[in-house]
DNA sequence: CTACTATCTGACCACCGTTCAGATAAGGCC
DNA sequence: GGCCTTATCTGAACGGTGGTCAGATAGTAG
């Protein structure tokens, strides 16, 4: 069978192992939730002994932190992408991270599940910590962005962070968890509902000037984000 | 020992089984998590075989669930305790039940991460949506107070719930979570900038003539919510 | 070809949720 | 009192889980 593979697949008895293992696991956990997910179901899909798994994690917890390391900065790229295909001002880029935020939970539940778990509290040391600061970090660079042009309320930045982050997840729990649909309204337009949203979320922090910003926004064209992979 | 247990407690071998693996299990849940939660460590702890559950629960997923009920119902009375308690308008009611809301996340942690664990699906069924539905009935009430004044934007009630349910729950999550206490501006006075988060999260909602009753009652002294048990 | 090393397998362990036959005890009935 | 019915609890068992280990296997270096 060869070795022709593609990448860096220095893969011995299967292909890509490792590659195969985090695939097959998103995949079960964005399916199913993380409860259920067990490494002896994710071998026997990928069709190798489960021990086989240890060679390349040391244990269950091991390859959860990992995705969910990778998840997260899957995450930051994707809000660093909206950013920089993001032409308007201060506010834009604000409304523009959220969004991305909450789209990401959307396309890649699995990961998002993964990262923002907070009831295994085993998947809270360091790296993961350090990669979740990361992501927060990118969301204080924009506030500071507007704070300089006095466009939110006065409060520590820290503050607004806190305001907004919470918003954001709070809203992508809803989303994934399938409770957005059950309220009648919402149900009827899903994307709408959600964009007021977080449009509320974004207004709440804003100083007088920031919502003249804002009003000016929604006069132009209502062009936001960027609209790629559709995959 | 006699029966002399108090209450209705038709115990039987042991005094009040069924109470005593409710309190335990909501315990350990606080203490350690739901995934590490297991029905034999509970039976130890309580001093008795792991198949005596059995007697009382299905299985543990109708305990959880029980759990999950009550605590909503729990919430739900924490809720209309808060108003109750509350002596201004409709935009003080409606910071009350937000406060209490995270209050309540905070008080019981476990029953908070029963309620609101999103990932085990198996917690979603019918008993279960319905006393969410019924908590969520609330806050639609509360809404509906303000609307008739117009402190709200000009949206369907149901988007505005989502924006502040979500809000609310986001918080809950940081905070609980622990995630709250990492980020440097919020350690050092974590209840300030809570209770600036909710308020900006209740601003995002409000109309100019909302934000004008807001302002009104912030120069008021800040006597919000009910200060009750400290158990 | 040989030696080495990463990779993978199969057997094993402790723990988990769940089931079940049977021991135990409480309460109703006589 | 004695008996019977029923709820309650026990102990053993089953399959599934995460984790460990000795050893088989297959690539790679020499």
């Amino acid at each position: 069978m060869s070795r022709a593979r593609g990448k860096a697949a220095r893969g011995y008895h299967h292909g890509d192992l490792p590659r195969a293992i985090r695939d097959t696991a998103l995949a079960m956990i964005a399916e199913r939730g993380l409860p259920t997910f067990s490494l002896r179901e994710l071998a026997a899909r990928i069709g190798v002994a489960h021990a086989a798994v240890y060679a390349h994690y040391a244990n269950k917890q091991t390859l959860l932190q990992d995705l969910a390391i990778t998840g997260l900065s899957s995450l930051n790229q994707h809000q660093r992408d909206a950013l920089t295909g993001c032409r308007g001002g201060a506010l834009a880029r604000l409304l523009a991270i959220a969004h991305a935020y909450i789209d990401f939970a959307r396309r890649e539940p699995g990961a998002y599940r993964l990262i923002f778990n907070t009831d295994l509290e085993s998947l809270n040391p360091a790296p993961v910590q350090a990669a979740r600061a990361s992501a927060a970090a990118l969301m204080f660079e924009v506030i500071g962005e507007g704070a300089a042009s006095e466009l939110y309320i006065d409060a520590a930045p820290d503050a607004l962070a806190v305001a907004l982050w919470g918003a954001a997840h709070g809203l992508a729990s809803l989303v994934i968890s399938g409770q957005l649909r059950e309220m009648p309204a919402a149900a009827a337009d899903p994307e709408r509902t959600l964009a007021l949203a977080i449009e509320c979320a974004v207004r709440g922090v804003l100083s007088a000037r920031g919502r003249e910003a804002l009003a000016e926004m929604r006069a132009l064209p209502p062009r936001r984000g960027t609209r790629r992979r559709a995959k």
